[in-house]
DNA sequence: TAGTCATTTTCCTATTTAGCTAAATAAGAA
DNA sequence: TTCTTATTTAGCTAAATAGGAAAATGACTA
């Protein structure tokens, strides 16, 4: 959950994820739409590996990313959902530990 | 849409949207919650404050923060829509620029 | 007014993050 | 094998962030 909305957290790292909304895509063809420099947005795609909401396949000498949809989506509704049943007065806020840290 | 990213990417922010998701609290309550000394409760308040996901009252001495429900769930849902959109194969990914920075 | 309580601001330090270039890996082509 | 291309890793610097303590602000009370 952390990992996610830390991916999430970057302004570059959501465009790669726009880019790969559309199709899958390599490290190179990504890398063509930014400035930045490759070794930049390879890393920028761990991050997200590392959150899960894209996934690498291994294509000859390339590297395909593509995106994982349902982990996207999945984990955003999940930390939503309390807060729409509060805004409908419908349940209280999702179990969390109280008390101290 | 950075501002609110940057504001749910941190685990005490979440829960303190979590507490308000509940009630309206004061800072000094909500810091009761955590471990943290105040000043950073407070400084973590405005982050999210900043982001449009909560807003502050003042009550006499008190502070009062409550949660913004629909700022919070509103630039969530806009941000997934496309992503979900994909995953059924219905529509392209939102329009962003593409191209150059 | 002086004193107290709640909150914010300032100043400081430690940690993390983003970006770069250069070097290392890995696969394909000659 | 050697050369080239695609990607990742290492090593670095600059900037951003989180936290604390102490000072400043603002409102209530005596």
């Amino acid at each position: 959950m952390d990992k996610i909305f830390k991916a999430l957290a970057s302004e570059p790292r959501r465009r790669i994820l726009d880019y790969l909304a559309v199709e899958p895509m390599t490290v190179g063809e990504i890398a063509d739409n930014f400035e930045m420099a490759m070794p930049s947005i390879s890393r920028h795609l761990a991050v997200l590996k590392e959150a899960g909401v894209v996934r690498e396949q291994k294509r000859g000498q390339y590297m395909l990313y593509s995106l994982v949809t349902n982990r996207l989506t999945g984990q955003l509704y999940d930390f939503l959902a309390p807060f729409c049943a509060q805004a409908r007065g419908i349940v209280e806020a999702r179990p969390r530990r109280r008390g101290r840290d």
